[in-house]
DNA sequence: TCTGGGGTCCTAGGACCC
DNA sequence: TCTGGGGTCCTAGGACCC
């Protein structure tokens, strides 16, 4: 058996541990540049406001409603989330606990017999909301997919399941697979679930966990398809994974606050996103052999706009921000024309390999990269622990010029709350 | 008339996830 | 006026190899 232990409402979640009266509230959390709502209180679901709807189209609902709403605030989210799966680590063994998001986590119960899950499930829930004050649901099932679907419906209903949902035989599985829809099941996305109502009548995950491994094979994405419906009949087929700490790609992209047109501004913005990106580079000691760069246009009538991008190689890899940026700066060069305002930009790192063990390049004029390597160890080590002028436009105190000084492009972040648990001068107090 | 049979590597694109 | 950001895996097809 496995579980899923999945915190509720997340970013809500995290926002109101540091103010209390929110409790029972209604709260929102909205993506970045403060464009979309992508977090909800229970209160502020049944208030009626939708996941992922713009800003501005719920804003004067969430006034009326009297719905709190907050910018993002990662660091937050990302040290609470810490805290949760630590708090799993300390109680199950590390080994049992992979990481799958930054609010969710699956345990490993092949060896435990079935009788006692609900209650460890329970304990599980109490716990780490005791250490953490953070609210997570459980869910368990034979395979990873039917865990999903407990945690789901522990969700739904959590005055009756206590936040905790247990599928371990067959009729309560038949019977969860049926008030199910299809496009509800862990990996059956938008395009997948049209297709199946719309071509074969399959409308609920009994229903899909009943066609044959090659009907999936065939049309639900070859291979992937297949796993899934195994999974929905109980046949583990996506196994626990090894923690993946190192990542295979690194990127940063942001939308501007506003329209952009000055190629200068646009350089500007794609040295802070190469600088960020490679500060996750060093981060996972790793270095990169390819670098893209896209930027997005404006365009009538498209919601997305027009995207421009280009990449390069680099035949030394390099977690090196000044040598990234170079590269990443002629690239823009290329690829801008001026006219259209621009709305977004970003970097992408690939082709990562350990910092440690880089391929000398027989064209390498034996640059003195060690002493490089110092240097960008210094400017982290002196970013990470020095606190910032909170008017700053500014994220880190140490900085390339590339990165600029007025930085009128910077995405919105009207509300974000402080940083609570990472910056001393943040610390919340107690009056 | 008839024109092999494997392999591997790389890339672009599609689908999914939170 | 205003619509996020960061990932993963898989497949198909082309280039190339013996």
């Amino acid at each position: 058996m496995k579980a899923i232990v999945d915190c509720n409402n997340f970013y809500c979640s995290c926002e109101r541990l540091f103010v209390p009266q929110l409790d029972r509230k209604p709260i929102v959390v909205l993506s970045n540049n403060d464009g979309c709502v992508i977090s909800r209180s229970d209160e502020a679901k049944t208030s009626g406001v939708q996941m992922g709807v713009p800003f501005f189209e719920v804003r004067s609902l969430l006034q009326q409603e009297g719905i709190t709403w907050f910018s993002s605030n990662y660091e937050l989210y990302g040290d609470l989330s810490w805290r949760v799966m630590e708090t799993l680590r300390l109680l199950m063994g590390e080994a049992r606990v992979e990481v799958y998001s930054v609010d969710e986590a699956f345990i490993d119960l092949d060896d435990m017999g079935t009788e006692a899950l609900a209650a460890l499930g329970l304990s599980i829930r109490e716990r780490v909301e005791q250490w953490t004050g953070i609210r997570v649901s459980v869910g368990v099932g034979p395979t990873k997919t039917l865990a999903k679907l407990a945690n789901r419906l522990a969700k739904k209903d959590k005055l009756r399941t206590r936040c905790v949902m247990v599928l371990s035989d067959l009729p309560a599985i038949e019977t969860a697979l049926r008030k199910t829809a299809v496009g509800d099941l862990w990996g059956i996305g938008r395009r997948y679930a049209r297709k199946l109502q719309e071509q074969w009548s399959i409308y609920d995950g009994w229903q899909l966990a009943s066609v044959s491994e090659e009907f999936a094979h065939a049309h639900l994405g070859g291979v992937v398809g297949k796993r899934l419906v195994r999974e929905l009949r109980g046949i583990p087929s996506k196994e626990m994974e090894e923690e993946r700490t190192q990542k295979k790609m690194i990127a940063t992209t942001r939308m501007f606050g506003r329209k952009v047109y000055a190629l200068t501004e646009i350089k500007e913005a794609i040295a802070t996103y190469v600088a960020r990106a490679a500060e996750k580079l060093r981060r996972q000691y790793s270095a990169a052999t390819e670098l893209s760069v896209f930027i997005i246009a404006h365009e009538e009538g498209s919601r997305f706009g027009k995207a421009y991008s280009d990449h390069c190689i680099l035949t030394n890899p390099s977690a090196d921000t000044g040598v990234l940026l170079h590269k990443a700066l002629a690239l823009v060069e290329t690829l801008y024309r001026s006219g259209p305002a621009y709305k977004k930009a970003g970097v992408l790192l690939g082709g990562l390999v350990p910092a440690s063990s880089r391929q000398a390049s027989l064209f390498d004029q034996g640059e003195a990269t060690d002493d490089r390597a110092g240097l960008m160890l210094a400017i982290d080590n002196i970013n990470f622990s020095l606190p910032l002028q909170s008017a700053s436009r500014h994220d880190s105190i140490l900085r390339f010029a590339a990165t600029g000084t007025n930085r009128a492009w910077k995405m919105k972040q009207a509300r974000r709350s402080a940083r609570y648990t990472t910056r001393w001068r943040e610390l919340p107090v107690v009056h």
